[in-house]
DNA sequence: GTCTATAGTCTGATAGAC
DNA sequence: GTCTATCAGACTATAGAC
């Protein structure tokens, strides 16, 4: 049976591995600083989880379903301009409200995705292999302009994504701004641009 | 006096740190592996660098000029689209050239860049805003649309170095083909229509 | 469930022979 | 200049008291 108070430790855990791991990569992590950030001993968190990497784990594995929902919400039947520009709307949103995750799983892809599962990645191409149908239909279509599809895909992670990854590079140049001031209304006025016929 | 095998080994080390620090961040590298990669023992490369540390700021020193001369080349008074889409050329080149040099960077930057030198945060600021200048002053002229220039060049980043930075997703989902293949064609298209007037 | 203590391993760096 | 040997500290993980 699992209790309230385990629940509580449990997610207390994962916040704090989330909060030292997208900030220290997997390896720079110690589970040191993972307790101290939790507030718990470390032989108390490794009573929650089996091991370092354990935690991480059930950390990409959170990850997955948030990560992918934007992608999941296009809408073959919709208008084009629209859903695409909604998807980058929606990814924006997550590097606003989920920078942490965000930092993580660059931190795994920029190290090869050594931790990265076969589920992850698996649902992760098929997903992308669907969309660039839709995408593939509505050129053909002449509802968007001839753009390959999967450098459109990349384009829209690389332009959104950027401003939680390299948020520090962006606050060190705007002198501390918030890295996502302006973004919204440039990446639509961007995306405006790029995909109209 | 320094020798040309003093300074042939230096390079291979330098070479080696690049290769490990780039795949697993600074705290993940080992100088175990940097001496494996670079052929020599580990007491011999301390030989050669004071500390780990000191390979690193090497890195990131030399990594400085490379990774601005793009911007630098920048001319106030050729044409703003051919100019634009000129350095995004020359950056997209740095990453496929350059990969690992941009990851390493990449590394820092997710990090906070806490090892990046005041020297080279200075004079990356300073070429940014000098550069979102001359865009401002096209864009006055009428001769670019009216894009947030700081915005632009975060844009121009994030396309060109997504490729390298997250190579090893790209490479996934497009079944290990060269993450740059169709990347130039793409980023073309995409840059004539955004810059448009 | 949570703690202190500690085992066992890895890591950065140094000593000293050659 | 390059090696073997090794130190001191940090690290993950476990043992065992409570």
């Amino acid at each position: 049976m699992t209790t309230r108070i385990q629940m509580r430790n449990r997610a207390r855990i994962l916040d704090a591995a989330l909060e030292v791991f997208s900030q220290q990569g997997f390896r720079g992590a110690t589970l040191d600083q993972i307790a101290a950030v939790a507030g718990l001993s470390k032989p108390n968190i490794l009573y929650y989880f089996d091991s370092k990497e354990a935690m991480h784990r059930a950390l990409l594995d959170a990850l997955l379903d948030v990560w992918l929902a934007p992608l999941r919400a296009l809408n073959p039947q919709g208008n084009p301009q629209q859903e695409i520009i909604g998807y980058m709307r929606r990814k924006l949103e997550l590097s606003r409200d989920y920078p942490r995750e965000s930092r993580l799983f660059a931190n795994e892809v920029l190290q090869g995705a050594p931790r990265l599962s076969d589920e992850i990645s698996g649902g992760l191409k098929s997903l992308v292999d669907d969309s660039a149908a839709i995408f593939q239909r509505w050129i053909d279509a002449g509802r968007l302009p001839p753009l390959d599809p999967y450098h459109l895909i990349f384009s829209i992670w690389a332009l959104t994504q950027h401003y939680a990854d390299f948020g520090a590079q962006i606050r060190l140049i705007r002198d501390g701004a918030d890295p996502l001031d302006g973004a919204d209304a440039y990446l639509e006025a961007l995306f405006t641009r790029l995909l109209a016929v």
